[in-house]
RNA sequence: GGAGAGGUGGCCGAGAGGCUGAAGGCGACGGUUUGCUAAACCGUUAUACUGGUUUUGGCCGGUAUCGGGGGUUCGAAUCCCCCCCUCUCCGCCA
């Protein structure tokens, strides 16, 4: 969410921010309903103020007077009673103005905190202008140099068949081949876009997990979570997921059967690490935390429909390790977080030798809550054009994605810290948020399998690997 | 699932229609005392929105908030309704 104030100051900074996102929110409304609200607000403060004035003047008038006319008999007590009812009266006028303002001020406040959610975070002034992801820009890519695992390396912009000298499968075929995944029996039980892992696959799936969960915590010092994954509908508000996101959630609609509300599958642990402190001013001493959880995620994928149908790349259910960073708020240090987020997971994809890029996202690719997002892609030989004398062109597949919050999150969490540190002093700020995939499974599973895969058809494991696996060395 | 008890400031806890943004205690912070520490004593200690003023540090004021929302009332932490949450006992269960 964004600062109300500050779009007062300057609705034509947000008006921008929204065009160059490429949503569609009425800002010049929200302003006038605003404008409105406060008018109608300050009015009834002011007979509010009236009203309480009267009533600590009147009220323990009323309390003596009721003490006598239980005492007074006759005409004494008529007058009596007649005073009490002037006092009575004299407010009843207030009410009555109070109660419409009030009815106004709640058929204003709806439609502006409907607006006021969807209108997004302006993108920072160094986000480059595009207006999908064709505009986003590479800016970095990474080969593995020669290793014992792959002793000529990898060079992205070589064939497959050139870096390894033999053309490869596509991790359908492998999975199949190598008996690691079952996807008709996971549409039978589930439907499209489900699967189920088997044997080796399902241990793969599980070690590159505890390899991405062991590295953040071990190497980088943040504290592992579990969260939850279904959770309510504020949780998904507040982390900013809905109402923009709304359809892409599973909605569990337990007030249909009689429970007080709805509850919604979460489609990253971002929002459950993100829920933790909700509604909570933390001490700046505290800060920065830094979380990281591996979860089960839920995405209906609506509005893929047909789109990379096959495989282990688009799916209703995966897991996905996840890192968070809540800290203060600093342009610099988000910023400096931001990087060093993404090198935790360079570093990570480095250790398993699979090739990558960063790609800086363009504004109409940042999403509503983002002011700064980089993508992480791997390398899959699998995708991309069918080559003639057969295989695949290979293409970079989106396996992580960064984002930069400033305080848009925190802000509609309620999520506070004391600046200047001790209790009692210092000002609240809402704090400033950061999220990055550590690693998401079984996608990722692609970029392993094909990179590492050998021409008998069997899979080298990446020495960081082993040890979830009983010490295998290659899958076959 | 059945039965019951509760939700008050950073924490504990009183309050049961007006004198209550809320006693008292603990903690924290500032100070006094002290050779140091401890103790004692004095003071300060919620959040959001908002008006005025200002030598931009403040200063003075208003509204709302006692789990959340609605209602009764001239007036609600206190009475009524709905919801949420916590705890105890029984049952079931990974």
């Amino acid at each position: 969410m964004i600062d109300l104030k500050q779009l007062r100051e300057n609705p034509a900074k947000f008006a921008n921010g929204a065009k160059a996102k490429n949503v569609s929110v009425d800002i010049d409304r929200l302003v006038a309903l605003d404008a409105e609200r406060r008018t109608v607000g300050s009015q009834r403060e002011a007979l509010r103020a009236e009203q309480n004035r009267i009533a600590k003047e009147s009220g323990p008038l009323i309390g003596k007077l009721q003490g006598q006319i239980k005492a007074a008999q006759g005409d004494a007590k008529t007058a009596l009673e007649k005073q009490v009812e002037e006092l009575k009266n004299k407010p009843q006028a207030l009410k009555a103005q109070i109660q419409e303002l009030e009815a106004k001020e709640a058929a204003l406040d709806g439609p502006i905190r409907e607006l006021l959610l969807q209108v997004p975070l302006p993108p920072d002034a160094d986000v480059p202008v595009g207006s999908g992801s064709e505009g986003n820009i590479e800016i970095k890519r990474w080969n593995p140099p020669p290793s014992a695992l792959l002793p000529k390396g990898f060079d992205t912009k070589k064939s497959f068949h050139d870096n390894k000298g033999f053309a490869p499968k596509t991790h359908m075929e492998l999975v199949r081949d190598l008996k690691l995944c079952d996807f008709e029996r996971g549409v039978k039980v589930a439907g499209a876009r489900s699967y189920i892992l088997t044997g080796m696959g399902m241990r793969l799936h599980l070690a590159v997990q505890r390899y991405a969960v062991d590295y953040m915590a071990e190497k980088h010092g943040f504290s592992p979570m579990s969260v939850p994954t279904i959770v309510r509908e504020e949780t998904m508000v507040g982390t900013g997921f809905f109402p923009a996101g709304r359809e892409q959630a599973y909605h569990v609609e337990e007030s249909k059967r009689g429970g007080g509300y709805d509850l919604f599958l979460t489609g990253t642990g971002e929002v459950g690490l993100m829920g933790i402190h909700m509604d909570e001013i933390l001490d700046e001493a505290q800060l920065p935390l830094k979380y990281v959880t591996v979860s089960p995620c839920y995405r209906r994928e609506a509005g893929a429909a047909g789109k990379d149908t096959a495989g282990l790349y688009r799916i209703h259910q995966f897991d996905k390790v996840e890192q968070v960073v809540i800290c203060k708020a600093d342009e610099t240090e988000s910023r400096a977080w931001h990087k060093k987020m993404i090198g935790f997971v360079e570093e990570l994809l480095q250790s398993m030798e699979i090739p990558y890029r960063l790609l800086q996202c363009c504004t109409g690719d940042l999403g509503v809550k983002n002011a700064d997002m980089v993508d992480i892609e791997s390398w899959m030989p699998g995708r991309g054009a069918a080559l003639p004398g057969g295989g695949f062109s290979g293409e970079f597949g989106e396996t992580h994605s960064a984002s930069r919050l400033y305080d848009f999150q925190c802000r509609r969490l309620n999520m506070r810290y004391r600046a200047g540190g001790a209790a009692g002093k210092g000002e609240t700020v809402f704090c400033h948020s950061l999220n990055n995939t550590v690693l998401a499974s079984p996608r990722f599973l692609i970029p392993l399998l094909e990179v590492h895969q050998n021409a008998d058809g069997s899979v080298n494991v990446p020495p960081v690997l082993r040890k979830y696996l009983g010490g295998v060395e290659k899958i076959q």
